[in-house]
DNA sequence: CTAATTAATTGTATATTTTACACTTATTAA
DNA sequence: TTAATAAGTGTAAAATATACAATTAATTAG
């Protein structure tokens, strides 16, 4: 059988920008990098793709390796491949981001990648072009969560409404009015409200609220123009 | 120097979908495939990408070959890496989507490639994946379009109100009062009135409008919101 | 036991944006 | 001159977004 002489053929990493919220701030989970060039450095979790091995397939077997979680949000967010973007011999990044409720997560990490999560403001240096990902993974996070209820991703199952709100003005990093918020989120029908209380935040308690897993699935694609200007964002 | 050992590499390709508008409808531009497999079948423009080029570089070097045209515009849309999608050997296919004013590039075609426009209702079925790939190029148009002034890229220079709205029309298969489709436009302050009119397609003629450039680059990302009901799309 | 503190919850009036809807105008051809 | 065609324009009603502050529930301190 004839193949495609001549063609020069690349290596191909899978690498993840996996964003967690522990209830009051956005951090993302980086790990030390396990071999050269770079070996000891901070680094997005990625991995060569392996032979029949699908782009998807290979973020979520990354994800199920470092924290033990699966159905975990994932989306692919962007190629890279400047020729010289590893140092070593090109390679082709293929990058997905991932959100995932921290809560869920801390008791399962897995202590072999040295991960660590890391406040999104206070992230340190990144090998290769990492930090470049991580900026554009930012960005289309905020996109998307201006308009669609992708965030409830982050959240645990059962969470309150200024839990809601304090997760929006981190991302957006804004604040805002809490009877609009409140009036917003309680249109799109999305939440029900549970009768029980979060006490640990407030003397009154914060009612919690679940996700109507049904109405969200139907509504994932929606327009819900949770933010006031998004004339501001890219 | 030390390498990656005993990983796989595998090919990359750039493919592109190329929309144009030629004043009427929303078209494709496909060409016949040159080399086995599937030779003589219709296919997107694509090419393996080369030693020292760069993704963005790659597609805008087969945009050059196919159409003579530079500085288009080109946006990555998703990589593809299912290991089937090419039968003769994996391969893998980073895709762009670019918009082109279908009149700057008629008589510049590159006759090389045996291209053809196709009206975006009446493409003939495509080799491998890429079929997949219009239709999530169609989807990803269609979104950014609802918010942003995207659509000019597809334009001449000059253009009249009712070929606009028939673009956005075409393009979200519905239809859209004039009245408030003409506001919303203004509205947005990136036309200039010309004082010429276009006689073609009416007896009275319509004015010719060109883009504020200065605006619409500072406008690009802004939220326009020109589609009444958004939330059908994806 | 009362008062003070803390954060959650709730409503209303105003401004802005969106929508629905139809006649007049300019030009050409009959 | 009249008929035909498509362009251009305004207004009122509805929906949505915004600005803004008092009340409530529970705990803690005196």
């Amino acid at each position: 059988m004839p193949k495609y002489y001549k063609q020069t053929r690349l290596l191909i990493a899978v690498d993840c920008i996996i964003f967690g919220f522990d209830g009051t701030e956005l951090k993302l989970l980086l790990v030390q990098r396990s071999l050269e060039p770079e070996k000891g450095k901070w680094s997005l979790i990625g991995s060569f793709i392996r032979e029949s091995e699908d782009f998807e397939n290979g973020a979520a077997r990354i994800l199920k390796e470092l924290t033990g979680l699966e159905g975990v949000y994932l989306e692919q967010l962007h190629a890279f491949g400047r020729p010289d973007r590893d140092p070593l011999e090109r390679t082709i990044s293929v990058t997905y981001f991932a959100l995932i409720d921290i809560n869920q997560y801390e008791r399962q990490i897995n202590t072999d990648f040295h991960a660590e999560w890391f406040p999104i403001q206070k992230t340190p240096k990144l090998i290769f072009d990492h930090d470049q990902m991580v900026q554009m993974a930012k960005e289309k996070l905020r996109y998307k969560a201006a308009f669609h209820p992708i965030l409830f991703e982050l959240l645990p199952e059962k969470f309150t409404l200024p839990q809601l709100q304090s997760l929006y003005e981190g991302i957006f990093d804004t604040e805002f009015d809490k009877r609009n918020f409140s009036r917003k989120i309680q249109s799109t029908k999305l939440l029900v409200k549970q009768n029980d209380k979060d006490k640990e935040s407030s003397k009154k308690g914060a009612y919690y609220y679940k996700l109507d897993k049904r109405r969200y699935a139907a509504k994932f694609h929606a327009f819900l123009n949770f933010i006031p200007n998004p004339d501001n964002l890219k």
